[in-house]
DNA sequence: AATCTGAGTCTTGATTTTGAACTCAGATAA
DNA sequence: TTATCTGAGTTCAAAATCAAGACTCAGATT
């Protein structure tokens, strides 16, 4: 977990990635969302392409030259989970309890939760977790 | 979740936390696990227990005088589920898949998993879900 | 030829971080 | 009683990092 703390424990990474999960993928765009500083984000951007959670895809739009575009890798989309945790905890704990977003399917809106599971999928209170090594 | 990031945001507090998790709670203890400076660990206690995601409990050992200890509050124990999920990436995608380690149980060691789930407790791709404002 | 735009780089002053030394309060030892 | 030790910090100068804004560059448009 050391090596995820280098990757997450910087104030705007965390906010660039929110960016990439709303499907933010231009460098104006999110400078304009995050009002971030160009060379910062320029930094926060190569970093993560070197560290595989974004990738720069090239795009051209209509009678434009071709441009990068940033978007997540399979690694960067795998931490879709930790968002979504992390995002139902402000809701629980910041937000003052009076949530006004909460996670839900994206073309059934029913309200999701992420959770600890068991291997038969029944929940487990996150109290009872810890890390193992692996037999 | 801008809120989250100010808290989470930080290599230091996240490291920090991760100490919390595992039970250190000692300004000198964690100082020796982080090899932290004095001032910025300092700072970063600070800041947790004013966000309420720490708090200082007085303890006192025999034959020594009362000190403090950092233990989490009900909300900084809300973050569980938030590092549990990053432990579990990291494992996945950071340790080129040749986990060492998982997330079981505390007490069976059953291995046990972070999950997104509807209502009814059923597993949902974690593809599908979006943040969306509560009805 | 002049202008515009997305995507950067460069420069410079301001802020943060670091490491090392210093402080403080109570417990114990001499 | 004076000295010493320890956990838990402050303080301070030097080093690293960041922010704001100006500058660059390449290709498309006027």
């Amino acid at each position: 977990m050391a090596l995820a703390a280098e990757v997450l424990g910087d104030r705007w990474t965390l906010l660039i990635l929110r960016e990439a999960f709303y499907g933010v993928c231009r460098y104006d765009d999110m400078r304009e969302d995050l009002k971030a500083p160009r060379s910062t984000l320029t930094d926060r951007l190569n970093r993560l392409v070197a560290q595989g959670i974004l990738k720069k895809q090239p795009y051209q739009e209509a009678g434009d030259r071709v441009r990068q575009a940033y978007v997540l890798t399979e690694a960067g989309r795998g931490l879709a989970l930790t968002f979504l945790a992390l995002a139902q905890w402000g809701e629980a704990h910041v937000t003052g309890g009076a949530a006004p977003v909460g996670v839900a399917d994206r073309e059934t809106g029913a309200p999701l939760q992420v959770a600890l599971v068991d291997a038969q999928g029944a929940p487990v209170d996150p109290a009872r977790a810890a890390l193992r090594l692996r037999d």
